[in-house]
DNA sequence: CTTAAGTACTGCAACGTTGTATAGTCCATC
DNA sequence: GATGGACTATACAACGTTGCAGTACTTAAG
């Protein structure tokens, strides 16, 4: 049985209170009495109880972070940037992990969770919209999407924005048939929705027409399904001579089936992707893309969070929507 | 403020303790009061305080899982692996990113948690050997090394093995000098020890020198380690045949580094990496390598986890060694 | 008709912590 | 020499839950 507040009590002579006192830091206590509390707790290996404290408090400490899978680079990168900022604040981040299904999105929405979390960094992939809203008080900050006047605060960059960028660079270049891989029809698959949109505003804006021919559905997001789509164009009857790929395991499937066909990137079709994971910046052709600045995504949404949490006056208030910058970082795919 | 057993049993017309009988699943309880306290609990929204029970029964129903970086794909994958399979058995994962750093290993291994975990997976980068045994009672069970007579149990591949296996493919292929990239001196980085041994042992087998100037040593296990130590190789007077990387990111990055310079991979190359992440199946060329029985090992981390937990006879007991099985997977880059 | 065993439910204490209220001491100020 | 304030320390209650002991009733066996 580990000992508790009242063990190193008794053993510095002392009321519970004050080792209470002595632990978290409180001023008035005479620095005797505090060396004695000190020398109690280190000799007895004193560790406080969260249970005890967070039935007390209401606060545990933890704060959960729900992404569809660990597994996608992107996901597992914003993941241990936020594990970074949450350390910074004493937080420790719980990883739910939703695989995309909207049963498990809305569990944790409706707080069916298992366990006690003093808010939520989420990145919804099934659910939109109003269906966003969670039911039990928790603090709650989405991720990845822009969706306007949504139910909760949201940190994103501007999906519609960056996604014409990437197009417009491909136009720049002279491109004119400019596939876009990773289409969604799904109504909640907003990010697919609002790259598409910027896709066609780039196309617009150079004066080409918007071919369905060259608009590819993806399932998911993943590198096979890049690769799948990818052959898919080469086998049309005029295949493209660029690509924007929704992202870039996406566009490292695609890139994959290019070159085991001989085609040559960039010279015969230019591809560019999304997210700036670390791959791309290793694959052959390195990948042109458009990199969101992560870091400053993770920290905004520990700091948005920690605004709810604080008791200050800026706890409550209207959902608020932060834009976070995107850069277009051109690479060996579009400019070798 | 959320309901409490309090709140069901005032609506349900029972006493609180009849409320837990009923959450609790306790058999002797009446159809008809179980079905009036499920009416209130539903109305309610009635979900249990974590905190409390834990503060009760000493169990939380969590355990944390730390790792040296989310952001590595292979670790990205077995925390991916280890919440799914956590949550078979209704546990959450609660992850810590030590980035390899001695101090922070020290201070999870001192127990100096912030948070009450009912055990603790850990893959340990910086600490090996004695310095791994846990102060406090909390289970553990070590991932990815192969430490004889651990302190805790563990769950690993045979490194050892498997590096003379990939290194013996390379030999079999008819290639004379074969260099390692990966190699650490740090008395702790046994990982990198036994894949050493490994090649070195495949290399004697097959009556090959070891040379030195062949052993590359990298600061960590990321893609611009690999792609620097690639380079030295290619500068020294003598280059090698063929590569042997102690993980599938330094290949990835030596693959980078060799492909930039014209070498063409494997015919003037070979290049075998460990790990089988995704990115080496879609690189180019796709990337021969080591593959770890990857949801095995998560399934019997948490199985070993469930064991020590347990209250049956198995709790206790010596450290026990699980040994997982893993398979060469040749892919282009060895043979194209 | 008594006893024992089983069923259905209740009340109290305790897990370890912290907020509030309180009380005593010491010192400076009016 | 009284008043007030800062400092130091304590006691008690409460957070929501569950284990244990106990009550009251029912049924079956002797």
């Amino acid at each position: 049985m580990p000992p508790g507040l009242k063990d190193v009590a008794a053993r510095a002579g002392v009321s519970i209170k004050t080792v209470s006192n002595v632990v978290n830091g409180y001023v008035h206590v005479a620095p005797a009495t505090r060396a004695r509390v000190q020398a109690a707790i280190e000799a007895l290996g004193y560790v406080p109880n969260i249970a005890a404290r967070q039935l007390r408090s209401g606060r545990s400490g933890v704060i959960a972070l729900a992404v569809p899978e660990l597994q996608s680079p992107y996901f597992a990168e914003i993941a241990g940037l936020i594990v970074q900022a949450a350390e910074r604040r004493s937080w420790t981040v719980l990883i739910d992990q939703t695989d995309g299904q909207a049963e498990r999105e809305r569990n944790l929405v409706a707080g069916l969770r298992r366990h006690a979390i003093d808010g939520l960094i989420f990145s919804p992939l099934a659910l939109a919209g109003e269906e966003l809203a969670l039911r039990d008080g928790t603090p709650m900050v989405l991720l990845g999407e822009r969706v306007w006047h949504g139910p909760a605060d949201h940190v994103a960059i501007d999906n519609t924005a960056a996604a014409a960028d990437a197009t417009r660079h491909l136009t720049s270049l002279g491109r004119r048939r400019i596939a876009a891989i990773g289409v969604q029809e799904r109504p909640s698959a907003v990010t697919a929705h609002q790259r598409l949109a910027g896709y066609r505003a780039a196309l617009a804006e150079a004066g080409l027409p918007a071919d369905p021919a060259l608009e590819i559905p993806a399932d998911g997001f993943h590198r096979a399904d890049g690769a799948a789509a990818m052959a898919r164009l080469l086998d049309a009857a005029e295949p493209p001579d660029a690509v924007f790929c929704f992202n870039d395991l996406l566009a490292l499937g695609a890139l994959r089936t290019l070159l085991s066909r001989g085609v040559s990137v960039p010279e015969d079709i230019a591809v560019i992707g999304f997210d700036d994971i670390e791959d791309g910046r290793f694959s052959t052709p390195t990948l042109s893309t458009i990199a969101p600045d992560a870091p400053r995504i993770a920290q905004l949404a520990v700091d948005l969070l920690a605004e709810r949490l604080g008791d200050g006056p800026a706890a409550a208030g209207a959902p608020r929507e932060l834009r976070v910058d995107h850069r277009l970082i051109v690479r060996e795919s579009t400019c070798g």
